[in-house]
DNA sequence: GTAAAAGTGGGTAAAAGTGGGTAAAGATGT
DNA sequence: ACATCTTTACCCACTTTTACCCACTTTTAC
């Protein structure tokens, strides 16, 4: 299974291309078959997963009873804004114009990987995120990384 | 089996077709052959199963057992709604109207893509459902793509 | 220092989305 | 049963978007 770290400050050109990090393609699996799925993510950014990773998570949608309303709902929610993007010959996808919007990305973009998915963010948002808690990172570290 | 994702609002045409987007084309296996059941959705809306999907419902709905007053109910209630439509050389469907009229679609319409189905909405109506509750995007999603 | 790879940009043909005309098929009334 | 009206299927046409190809500059690797 892929595993990304990294972040890079890419551009988007005219055309709503993004490039994907040479240094994170070389986490993809052949079996995700030049293919993400990019739907909304957390806190305002853009997720990206492979195909191979984003077919487990479907698996888990399936279960789920659509008789329920709640879960009826959840699907709904988080499938309308997921879509299959795939790679052009230079490794760029474009990205769906509404996550785009949501994402406020325009020019400059924010690339980073996270673990099971690649995440882009509009720059300025990015570093607020970032700056937003008082925290250190020595104590998140010690709170998160801590393996009793 | 089928997996549709995805969220787009095209129009209806004064013939009464509508468009399947091409990324949802791409999901339907040939084994659908061109043709979908439609019927009542829930909370207001469409469903459009891909044949090869609707068989394993009508195998379901074969097993139960007619003499049992609830089942006869239900599944006159769900048949009276459904009706097979072909997709013609652009990939168009001709929603039948009760169906229509029922959802109270008349130009614009939201496709959604929800797992085994295709869901037509009417805009508005699909707007004000998707605000319908206190929870943000984040709650659900925590509760839904976490897969352990 | 040089060659290869990575990042960026643009032109063009194909596909997607939308709309309409017309003839066949089906329904309706006498 | 027949004429009439409505509905549907099958074309064709146009505009916008996307996919594919090629090219150039910058960075990286040896």
């Amino acid at each position: 299974m892929a595993f990304f770290k990294g972040k890079e400050l890419y551009s988007m050109d005219s055309k709503g291309r993004v490039n994907i990090p040479a240094k994170m393609r070389k986490s993809v699996s052949p079996e995700a078959n030049d293919t993400f799925t990019v739907t909304r993510g957390l806190d305002g950014c853009i997720e990206a997963y492979p195909l191979d990773t984003w077919r487990i998570k479907e698996e888990h949608f399936e279960k789920l009873n659509q008789y329920n309303a709640q879960n009826r709902f959840f699907l709904r929610k988080i499938l309308m804004w997921s879509e299959e993007v795939t790679l052009d010959s230079q490794w760029r996808v474009m990205l769906p114009k509404k996550l785009l919007e949501f994402a406020g990305i325009d020019g400059k973009v924010v690339i980073a990987g996270v673990g099971d998915h690649i995440e882009f963010w509009e720059p300025e948002k990015y570093e607020e995120y970032m700056a937003g808690t008082e925290e250190t990172y020595e104590d998140i570290a010690a709170k998160v990384m801590y393996v009793g």
